[in-house]
DNA sequence: GCTGTTTCGTTCGTCTATCAAAGTAAGTGG
DNA sequence: CCACTTACTTTGATAGACGAACGAAACAGC
């Protein structure tokens, strides 16, 4: 087997633990694994999003963000608020509730990795770090022109630095 | 920002890019995702598996398997047989069709790192293989079965304390 | 042999995620 | 003020996912 295998066995086993995993956070959670991703988007936007903003973040309709959102705001996590600046947006707002529920999602998975992560040496963190960014900006479709689905949403310009 | 964030932001980019790409991979070759996983497991298994082993390896229900199996058969991707040794199991045996699915499921995401991956020098590949291949080991706590891999070495540096 | 238990797969009912298309409401530029 | 665009919602459809209940086959233990 050569290393390009490896690479990519390797790519697939954290794409599948993950995946995985993220189906047991939300269902902890009392979420969903779209609600939840909903609500850490509106949370790490410092509270609020428009449903514009959701859906280019998260590459799906907005009919689809509208879906979701019901479903939250059913349960309190967010409310809708008319913008004042532009009334045809919204703004979704997360709740206290909300906050509670993105705080307390169990993430034993993300726990686990960032416990391994920290007992590492200093020298390997940073090598683990060069790593996964160029894996991240081989796979990043910034750069192509042919793929629609893939050219939604500004990938990393609201938290990728580069 | 420490480098645990900065390691967990490029692996949310990698997440997220795979995790767009799938969609618009399997819907150019007819097939939802869940449908082409089927498919590429089976294939990847010599072109039989049982509902259990996909049930398993996916980590969704036999309920689950037993849908989306249904689909790939009415669109005669995959034919089901009774197992012969334990007439309780059902092979899930891929048909002609099907390995044509998977070879022409235009894996622009996959070639695109690939390409990008063997352009690197050796030493960057071994690099990556043990950096991806040590994010996957600290993820990845529970079933080892799902890829044919093998403990991590280092990476020919002779000090890779553990 | 029998009888109870486990395993495998399926069926059924229900919920969620998702989209495309059509609709509504609000801003924008002649 | 009229046409156009933008932001969001509604509607109707399909797919994916689960748990519960089920039949059939294998496997116990006598």
């Amino acid at each position: 087997m050569d290393r390009t295998d490896q690479s990519l066995i390797a790519l697939r086993r954290i794409l599948r633990s993950t995946e995985l995993y993220t189906r047991d956070l939300a269902s902890a959670a009392g979420l969903t694994p779209a609600q939840l991703r909903v609500l850490q988007i509106v949370s790490g936007k410092g509270g609020t999003a428009t449903p514009k903003e959701l859906s280019k973040q998260m590459g799906v309709s907005q009919a689809t963000v509208t879906a979701l959102v019901d479903k939250l705001v059913a349960r309190g996590h967010v409310a809708r608020e008319r913008s004042d600046v532009d009334r045809r947006q919204t703004n979704v707002n997360i709740t206290a509730r909300g906050r509670a529920a993105v705080a307390e999602a169990p993430d034993a998975l993300q726990q686990r990795y960032v416990k391994a992560f920290e007992a590492l040496e200093g020298w390997e963190q940073m090598m683990l770090v060069a790593a996964l960014e160029r894996v991240a900006g081989m796979l990043d479709a910034r750069d192509l022109d042919a793929a629609p689905v893939l050219a939604i949403g500004d990938i990393g310009s609201s938290s990728v630095p580069h």
